[in-house]
DNA sequence: CCATGTGAAGGTATTCACAGCC
DNA sequence: GGCTGTGAATACCTTCACATGG
């Protein structure tokens, strides 16, 4: 199997298990196997042996995985071994709210860098972090930040992603509600918290008001 | 091909074709073909128009789709010209910029109400709402609220959510990054920001350090 | 025996190409 | 002529069932 194109939703699925491990491995476990993994992660047990197939054998029958291998594994496959570092663009409620995000540590992502445009905020530090000036953005080239978030409002998001990507960033966290244009190179995920929620209602029924939980 | 079962993804994608419209109904636009549609929001027009095939003929030949009409069904078929009312858990952070989120409005999604457990939040007052105690959660059955927004730290999400349905909620947005259980009469939407940007690396060539934008 | 790893089967969603209608 | 709507073809992903190996 090792030689298969990878789905992409494998790759989705990837983190959850990443995550999944950590929390076994920090209860004191070694091993895990795939019916016990499925069970806290909520994925179907087959699911994940064959998500893992794509990469190589990691398991050892009758036994399960190694978790700390595993983990290792898994984190290389991400490419999270190699890169981390990440910079925040707009600093407003979301973008500060990001900053101070406890859950990029599991991953070993880090926001090294914040940017605005506001003359208010540049300059102050947010979590460590100093605001800079936005104009100063290819500054990020020389500092080995590959990943950007982008929390900046729909109307200034393509500018902004343009600029990131001329500064050499390779992959973007969009949150404005909108296609941003790059690059076959550039690799954008737009997280759209408002259809999220949007999406919601449809799957609820229409009867009901009150029921017992 | 109106009685056939709506896959998943057109759910989905449904959202962002209302903004796409709503965006062009502002510019001042009373049609609109699939293909004009497609290149704003960034799907391709065959998808645009099956996936509007599954609920009806929308369209006209030869002129397009009547932007307010299509607008208007899109709502209801989203349910959201009923379900509009969320209540917030979790008044971190993460928990006040959403408040504050200005991008519900679109949808006409309003977050009426916010509860936590800190004695020093409670009282306090973030965006037109006053924080409540999470105690007292059972009180938005009678406010007919459907939906909440679950801003909580992971090992908090599950007994809050357990809270929630018991309280008649029917819909979660879960920020927390974990699996969260219920009965299968609710939807869980779990959206995990830091696996998002986890999955970002993957897709992005080891190679190239310093490349023209 | 136990749990992994994987071809094969089954199901779902995307893409195509064009018939149907304005 | 232009644009929608859709059956058919294709691609993709999930699920199954079991052979494989510790």
């Amino acid at each position: 199997m090792r030689y298969h194109k990878i789905p992409d939703e494998t790759v989705r699925r990837l983190p959850v298990y990443l995550r999944g491990l950590m929390v076994s491995a920090n209860q004191g476990n070694r091993y895990i196997s795939s019916l016990s993994l499925a069970d806290s992660v909520g994925v179907d047990s087959w699911q994940i042996r064959k998500d893992f197939s794509y990469f190589g054998d990691f398991g050892t029958r009758g036994v399960g995985y190694d978790i700390e291998r595993l983990a290792r594994e898994s984190k290389k496959i991400l490419r999270l071994d190699v890169i981390r570092r990440a910079v925040l663009v707009g600093v407003g409620d979301l973008g500060s709210a990001l900053l101070a995000y406890p859950g990029f540590d599991v991953y070993g992502l880090d926001i090294v860098a914040a940017f605005d445009i506001d003359p208010h905020k540049i300059g102050r530090t947010a979590n460590g972090v100093t605001i800079e000036d936005f104009a100063r953005i290819d500054t990020v080239t020389e500092r080995e930040i590959n990943l950007a978030i982008v929390a900046v409002p729909r109307t200034a998001a393509q500018l902004a992603v343009v600029k990131l990507v001329a500064a050499g960033i390779k992959g973007v966290l969009n949150f404005a509600p909108c296609k941003v244009s790059v690059p076959k190179r550039v690799k954008v995920i737009t997280l759209d918290i408002a259809m999220e929620l949007a999406r919601l209602p449809y799957y609820i029924p229409r009867s009901s008001r009150v029921e017992e939980g």
